[in-house]
DNA sequence: TCTTCATGGTCAGGAAGCCTGACCATATGA
DNA sequence: TCATATGGTCAGGCTTCCTGACCATGAAGA
């Protein structure tokens, strides 16, 4: 390690931070900006940080969001509930049910999108438009993104370091 | 947004794959290296990131883990109960606890640090060392790294987007 | 066609990781 | 000395996941 390296503590530490600042900015911006939506919660924001919600599946989302089509079930039940989408019958699959936003989840997802938008913005700022780039570049190609989305479905984070027993 | 950007969702997704894959190295070098400790959740993990245990107060790892003392205080107290450290009166307040690593306490830190070390020499690998530099510098500057750790104990992730009326 | 297996969705229950509230004992400072 | 802050602790709750168990349907092979 050529920079100063702390022991590695710190640098598990700064990633948190990282994601902790994101969700934070996340959680603040949309506050403030959408007097709406009281009954969100962040569960439900990680969601809409995709693309794609509308027309896609549970089954699809939950792959994309790397968590169990149960947990996603719950999420987007929670969500059609409270108006901000609805499952119409899947054309060609009758199982199926086919997400489709509403016009007020529509808003949500623009209202997250600007948050992100906002917060990169600051992110970009702060670092100058090259090392800004540089740091996009490296998030891509540390996290692979070759393919379009389906990688995530292979990551899960393990409550535990052994299983249940 | 200079580089093609995409609305912003793909950033958010891939600021928690950064962080995702950070956990998930974390368990997986852990759950292999230390055939040990087998009643290690990620949370007691979480604190092992961060050097300093051996020496400090559960109150002042919880400032620097940005959580209650109290939630900090359960996993204290696991990590004693099962060996890891040990709690000797402080020298100078009566109330509060000295904690001790253990040697099984002190040999988890080193696997930790070994594990976290590890991870970053493959992404040092797959990025080449200035680049590598250059993820650790941003990350340092978003994240602001004047003070030494403190600064964590302001940010609080909200379980929801509003108080909980 | 019948059978088998995979998959989308759903219900029920639980574990983990946090939180807030309420307290006690001790520091600390006016 | 008295108010207030702080370390620690107990109790209880909420959120966000998970596993297990099912049903209905789809897909693929015998």
């Amino acid at each position: 390690m050529s920079t100063e390296m702390e022991p590695g503590s710190r640098t598990g530490r700064r990633i948190g931070l990282l994601h902790v600042a994101f969700d934070q900015a996340l959680a603040a911006v949309l506050a403030e900006a959408g007097p709406a939506h009281p009954e969100l919660r962040m569960a439900h924001l990680q969601i809409f940080r995709f693309d794609g919600i509308d027309g896609s599946t549970a089954a699809e989302l939950a792959a994309h969001a790397g968590m169990t089509k149960q947990s996603m079930h719950e999420l987007v039940v929670h969500l059609e509930r409270f108006g901000y989408l609805t499952r119409e019958p899947h054309p060609g699959d009758t199982r199926a049910r086919l997400l489709r936003l509403t016009p007020a989840g529509r808003a949500l997802e623009q209202d997250v999108h600007r948050a992100i938008a906002g917060l990169l913005e600051s992110w970009r700022d702060r670092l100058g438009p090259e090392r800004f780039d540089t740091l996009w570049e490296i998030l891509r190609e540390i996290t692979g993104d070759r393919r379009p989305l389906p990688d995530l479905a292979t990551i899960s984070v393990p409550g535990r370091l052994r299983g249940p027993e």
